[in-house]
DNA sequence: CGGTATCCATTTGGATACTG
DNA sequence: CAGTATCCAAATGGATACCG
């Protein structure tokens, strides 16, 4: 597992490592929140993330969850109806991260208790 | 574990979790390549960080650098002598931030061998 | 309801030159 | 060797208005 010599390509990019892809997909300011939720939370509709995370523009969460979508963490389900229905779960993929994100979250716990704020 | 109704306040900025917290100590494109290479490799110097890192540049380094230590995650020491010598390493902080980092690396893996390459 | 489109402010990061 | 300083380009993100 060593970092230096190797050179990934995804989606048109290099990547030095699969680090940095992990932290490509999830490494946002809103990604690992929305997975979080549905991770958490279960199925959610677009109206529900945005009830959940409140500070997010309406642009920024329809940007993230196509990003999101389309390096296949979510699963995007549309009712055709009037007016339109549209529901966010997490895929296989997604679930995985939740371990990682879990871990993430307890460690910035005990950080912001050990360290000396601001 | 919820996620909602919870403002932390750290460094004159306001979070809805201790996960964006987390995210940003180290989310940034550089600073999780810097941690892992001072974590499994040990103390380095500037220039032997600039040679493992190569695309970073000098700026940018330094700007990271300065950032992670003020976040208490590494460690600086200055040898007084003339060239310079600077030695980074892993603080406790930084150093509990491994297995993480670890565990992304090997989801980031999992995910490139499952996924379509674009 | 679940979006787009447009414009603009802020942030981030890179190139280059210089220094104790 | 290990940085600063300056300038500039690109990416990111927010406000607002409009739409099927």
């Amino acid at each position: 597992m060593s970092l230096e010599p190797c050179v990934l390509n995804f989606k048109n990019k290099e990547y030095a490592c699969t680090f940095e892809i992990a932290m490509d997909l999830i490494g946002g300011k809103w990604k690992p929140i929305i997975i979080w939720h549905l991770g958490s939370k279960g199925t959610k509709r677009f109206s529900e993330l945005k009830k959940l995370i409140p500070k997010i523009t309406q642009k920024m969460l329809t940007q993230q969850l196509r990003e999101l979508e389309s390096d296949k963490l979510i699963i995007r389900k549309v009712y055709p109806q009037v007016p339109p229905k549209v529901e966010y779960s997490l895929g296989e993929l997604g679930e995985s991260l939740m371990p990682i994100l879990t871990m993430m979250y307890n460690w910035g716990e005990v950080y912001y208790e050990k360290i000396d704020k601001r």
